[in-house]
DNA sequence: TTGATATATGAACATATATTCATATAATAA
DNA sequence: TTATTATATGAATATATGTTCATATATCAA
């Protein structure tokens, strides 16, 4: 076929390093810090744990967006929240500051 | 003020570091990357230099598609074009390497 | 020329999701 | 208890943008 013989990579590795299985998780985190508020958020907790009203302080978001966007990080494995009394002190977990720390390398 | 005497970082670093000027840019291309489909072409052209129908035969994404994701990956940066006769060899820049190399660090 | 291949592009469409709104729960303070 | 603070959550809204469609240009082959 034409086009294969065109082609450079005629192992065609690329499908198999890189499979459907493994990019979309990627991309789905990717996309998790792609949005500006949430990466704010990320990069605040880079710095230190804090509680959303912390959060709030620092930022012009929302309570209600401030919330929301933990809960996805939560989901995402990217944060974790430990009950402090009345506040909720929000960290990075190890997979959180991992990627944090990589995506600071693209400032 | 109250909030600030709970808040860990007193000084309040971050908004320096880190101002809407330095974070929306990154947000721009985490966004941009953050697109499967772009991914995998970002991925594919790491490998070696790709025309739009090498491409094509990679992946199941339209010609169409892939133009206008190819568009957008130049205009970026990242991604910069050759003509080679009837076919364009697109490759990735300096800009564009140093990012999808960061990026496969989380895979 | 004519036909086929390679690519680009503006407009339309489809869809995901960021953000807000209204409201609920839990803990603390008075 | 009541009032206030801290946070969560489902629904609604608003908007961005990924993808397709129709079509145009350019190159090469016959």
């Amino acid at each position: 076929m034409f086009i294969y013989q065109r082609c450079d990579c005629k192992e065609c590795k690329i499908t198999k390093n890189f499979p459907d299985s493994r990019v979309m998780p990627v991309a789905g985190l990717l996309k998790l810090v792609s949005v500006p508020s949430r990466l704010n958020i990320l990069l605040l907790l880079k710095q230190s744990p804090h509680c959303v009203c912390d959060i709030q302080s620092h930022t012009k978001l929302s309570q209600t967006l401030i919330s929301h966007h933990l809960a996805d990080l939560m989901k995402a494995g990217l944060v974790a929240g430990e009950k402090a009394g009345k506040f909720i002190e929000y960290s990075l977990t190890g997979k959180g500051k991992k990627i944090v720390a990589n995506l600071v390398k693209l400032f």
